[in-house]
DNA sequence: TCAATATTTGGAATAATTCTAAGCGTTAGC
DNA sequence: GCTAACGCTTAGAATTATTCCAAATATTGA
């Protein structure tokens, strides 16, 4: 990554931290790079793994406040797919996750525009979680 | 509930039961029945204390066993809305679900007809799960 | 009825997450 | 710049959710 593009995504990052009565952190930059550079749907562990070999001193709570930090100020999304560990994803673009029940690997997929659901008198929806379960193409050949 | 429907439900589990190679017992009978009786998508733990009253001597274990057997064998749904443990649900219409981020509670809505998400190719969809996270009517009127 | 095999049970083990207390770092007010 | 207030990080303990295990029991098919 060059240093216009880093630079900009700090101060997005920063930005919006602050705005939601965050601060802006070493670890939570570490954090946020790092879920933007695989965007193979981590749980905490493997954020926790890929963020010490970097920074060899965080610990798993740091992560789970970054994460959390990040979720809450609207730069990642928090998936819960499975019983299991909870998964992120920085891609707030409108999608859905299609989750391969064999290979276990996640992966975004657009979601047709209007796409919606009529909710009944007085509910308000803040969001939607799109989840569909299946075999992905490389799973989809026959096997077990 | 009569007699009749009693009947027909455990019929109806029975058949499940078996074409999906398990055995009818009396403990996923019961646990069949509760989830049906009080539809709030309880959790295991509430499962396992609903089911003691009457039960006193079911494991928890066991609890996990009916519920995934029920799960198998197209009788439940298993429920991932959020970080924490699954919910179980026994409507197995076409529905997706509302979670009521203020109260916790968890509606059953219905979908529109031909809501779906147009794959790439090579995706096979098993199953799809949609969760609408918001405020149920309840809570949506200024509460914090 | 018997044998084979699935199920149940309680408890231990593991996994995922949250909590806690102490120390550190930033920020705002002076 | 100094200081108090407060948020953040850390390690580790605690809690929650789920899975595993081995022995006893129940169910099914022959």
């Amino acid at each position: 990554m060059n240093t216009t593009e880093h630079l900009a995504r700090n101060e997005r990052l920063s930005e919006r931290l602050t705005t939601s009565g965050f601060r802006f952190t070493p670890q939570r930059e570490h954090v946020y790079a790092l879920l933007l550079q695989k965007r193979d749907h981590p749980t905490a562990e493997e954020v926790f793994i890929r963020a010490k070999r970097v920074m060899p001193d965080i610990s798993m709570a740091t992560v789970y406040n970054c994460l959390d930090a990040l979720v809450k100020c609207g730069l990642a999304r928090q998936v819960t797919l499975e019983r299991g560990a909870a998964r992120f994803c920085p891609n707030m673009q409108e999608h859905c996750h299609f989750y391969c029940d064999n290979c276990e690997s996640v992966f975004d997929i657009g979601l047709p525009a209007g796409a919606g659901v009529p909710l009944p008198k007085g509910f308000r929806a803040e969001r939607f979680d799109v989840t569909i379960h299946g075999r992905c193409p490389a799973c989809s050949n026959g096997k077990k």
